[in-house]
DNA sequence: CTCTATGCAAATAATTTGCAAGCAC
DNA sequence: GTGCTTGCAAATTATTTGCATAGAG
C-alpha cells in the first residue's frame, strides 16, 4: 500500500451524521430530497453536475425537479457540507462532498470524461507569496488538469 | 526593479505581425473582425469576456456580432494565439492574447472582479508526477485564485 | 400552524448552429 | 469567381427566479 499516492478512489462517505445538525443549525429542514442528494453524492465516484444527480435520482425512482437540484446543491455548498468544482472548459458545475474529505484536486480525461481525484496541494506556500506579492487576500483556488486517461490515449 | 516579481502589468503586444501568418497558414482569411478583436485584446489590460469584447468593439464604432466574436475567438485559440481561461466561478470565459507570453495563471478579486496576472507556475514538477502516478497524459491545467483585492479588503 | 422547501413555468445568460448574403484572395 | 466569413434568427445548455402549494418542525 503505497501511503504516500497522490491519488484516491473515493471513499464511502460517513452518511447522516454531521448534516441534519448542519442544517438545523442553519434554520434549514431536513427534507427527503436534501437527504436522496447527499446520499448520491455519498454513493458516486465522481463529483456530479446538476443534470447527473437528476437524471440519476430519477433512475432510483426519486422525485425530484431540476430546479430543486440546483436549490439543494447551493443550499449543501453553503453549509459547507458540499464543494462546487470547475473543471477545465467543461462548461458546467459539479459538486462533490466535503465532508471528511482532504482538500483536493482533479483530473479529467477530455476524451471520456474519467474523473481522478488528486490527493495533493502543492498550493499553501504559493498562497503566501502571492499575497505578499500581489497584496490580495487569497479565498480560494481552482486547480484542475485535463489530459488522456490510460484507455483513452 | 524586481525581476523577479511574481506578477505583472499588462504589456502592450506587438500587434499584426504573426497572426496574418497563422491565419493563411490554416487557410482562413485575414479580416477586418479579426483585426480588430486581436488589436482589442492587445489594448487590454485583463482578460475579456466575448461580451466584453462586443460592447467594448460596439463603442469603438467598430460593427460586429457577439455571434462574430465567439467564431474569432475560438478561431484565434485554435490557431494558438489566444488563450480561454475560466476564473473561479465566474460562469463565462475570458480569452486573452497569448502571443509573447508566458504561461501563466491569474488571481481576481471576488468583490470588484480585479484581475492580476501571476507570472509563474508551479506545477511543471507536479505534472509529471501526476502523470507517473494516475497514468494519464497531462495535456493542460487551470489554476486561479480568488480573493480580495486592495481595495475591496 | 408557521415558515421553509418544492414543483412547474418562465426568465436569464452564455454559447452554438443554420443559412443566405458579404467579402477576402 | 470560389470559398471562407459574417450577420441575423433561432436553437441549446446551464442556471436562476416567481409564485402557489406541499411538507417539516
Amino acid at each position: 500500500m503505497v501511503v504516500s499516492s497522490i491519488f484516491e478512489s473515493r471513499r464511502i462517505a460517513v452518511s447522516g451524521l454531521g448534516f441534519k445538525k448542519s442544517l438545523k443549525a442553519a434554520g434549514r429542514r431536513v427534507t427527503r430530497t436534501r437527504q436522496a442528494v447527499l446520499s448520491l453524492l455519498e454513493r458516486t465516484a465522481q463529483p456530479l453536475s446538476a443534470t447527473e444527480i437528476f437524471d440519476q435520482l430519477q433512475q432510483e425512482k426519486v422525485s425530484i425537479d431540476l430546479v430543486t437540484v440546483y436549490r439543494t446543491v447551493h443550499v449543501l455548498k453553503e453549509l459547507g457540507l458540499v464543494a462546487q468544482i470547475e473543471l477545465h472548459q467543461e462548461g458546467q458545475a459539479r459538486f462533490e462532498l466535503k465532508e471528511g474529505r482532504e482538500h483536493h484536486h482533479h483530473i479529467r480525461c477530455q476524451m471520456c470524461g474519467a474523473i481522478v481525484d488528486l490527493l495533493l496541494c502543492p498550493l499553501k506556500k504559493l498562497t503566501k507569496l502571492i499575497e505578499s506579492q500581489t497584496q490580495y487576500i487569497v479565498d480560494d483556488h481552482t486547480l484542475e488538469f485535463t489530459g488522456l486517461c490510460p484507455k483513452c490515449q
